[in-house]
DNA sequence: ATCGGCAATATTGTCAACAATAATTACAAA
DNA sequence: TTTGTAATTATTGTTGACAATATTGCCGAT
């Protein structure tokens, strides 16, 4: 487990937080592992109440599981909780496309374009899937076009967590990145095109077939079991 | 303020997290106060670790603003922030009633039908504005009955609290307790009808309708200051 | 050999003191 | 009077010790 990651910033239960959150997202801490307060604290060299602290953070994002006097755990995402959150997203994420598709400024449409630009090279070169971090990259910039700032702390706060979590353990599944290619690339047209119910129908499309590959893959992956 | 709703839950930071989340929502505890960590400590008889604990919740629940070093203080909702929390409602609460209408078993639909009968005959005897309690229990069954445990969260946990905070506030304001009746009706009507389609955009119109009300309210209000 | 209860151990919850930072006040100079 | 600065005060951040609870391991009974 790297605590690299800690970025300098004012306090040291913030930096925990930090250290602590993306360790769990990016599957250094396993989903089902236990948060031991006297290890953490060991582990920061700091006292136990900073490690409370985050761990406390990290409960209501919903990161970890505590019950009071047993201790908290990473939770583990079932199928049912997967499908449940890519239901949600939908709905969110096709509306964030509706808005941005009404409020995004020119110059930061033409920027989209040109990111999709750029992941088009990038594929044509390399022939590679799409990278994870380039399609949330992507999904980022229509979230933030919104302008609605509920939306985008939902979203980007908590909802991208636990899908970032969940997109590192399963990255070897996701294969579609010739068809999320194309898909983009119909999502940067309809914001182009200030069709904002389009931008909602493309989008909504999108994340359903991804939702749907997931759960696919991970029915095989049971059963192969 | 009172400290008087404390449930006696396991741990002490718990009740404390409880009691401050309350006083917050409640209005007891006013928009932009401060929450002094050795105030909050003395009036529960506690260290201050506990309400450290508390606020950082409150804190990722977004009840409360902390910047380190400085304090924290209760969040203040603007008129736009009401207005981004309502949108975000419409469509995830639209989606909630869409998936009630495929999920919620019979009894459930007969119960909701009959609390509505209750709040019919509530308002025919005493022709009085519906309770915001009972508004909020409706929406919270169909909430539930959406099987959707994600969303159920964000609905129940998160979105809520917020609105319940605001709505005490403002409850001068709302008047549309008839209309409410009205509206409730055809979603219960939607739903007995496994109509989902139908269940979505009742209960799409119905919060627009609210929020459109809402934001009319504040406006003349802000004008008259 | 397995199961249930008791002691030992480990872990979490709470507390009070200390350190670090921000807010306030007092004071002096312009 | 006003303004900038330094000292004071108050508040938050962190720590280590102690209390309460859960887990583990041991032992005896069936």
């Amino acid at each position: 487990m790297s605590e690299s990651s800690a970025k300098n910033s004012t306090t040291l239960a913030t930096k925990i937080t930090e250290s602590i959150r993306t360790a769990i997202v990016s599957g250094d801490i396993a989903p089902g592992a236990k948060l031991s307060e006297a290890q953490l604290a060991m582990q920061f060299n700091s006292s136990r109440g900073p490690v409370r602290e985050a761990i406390r953070r990290l409960e209501v994002e919903r990161l970890v599981r505590h019950v009071p006097h047993e201790g908290a755990r990473v939770i583990t995402l079932e199928r049912n909780e997967i499908v449940a959150i890519y239901q949600v997203r939908e709905s969110l994420e096709g509306m964030a496309a509706s808005l941005a598709a009404q409020h995004m400024s020119d110059e930061d449409i033409v920027a989209l374009r040109q990111l999709w630009e750029q992941h088009r090279a990038h594929q044509h070169q390399t022939g590679e899937y799409m990278q994870a971090d380039g399609d949330f990259d992507f999904h980022y910039r229509i979230i933030q076009g919104s302008r609605n700032p509920y939306l985008i702390r939902q979203l980007c706060d908590d909802l991208y967590q636990l899908l970032r979590m969940f997109r590192y353990r399963s990255s070897r599944f996701i294969s579609r990145s010739a068809v999320a290619l194309t898909e983009h690339e119909h999502i940067v047209y309809a914001i182009e095109q200030r069709d904002s119910q389009l931008a909602e129908l493309v989008m909504r499309r999108h994340i359903s077939r991804a939702a749907r590959d997931i759960a696919q893959a991970m029915q095989t992956e049971e059963t192969k079991l």
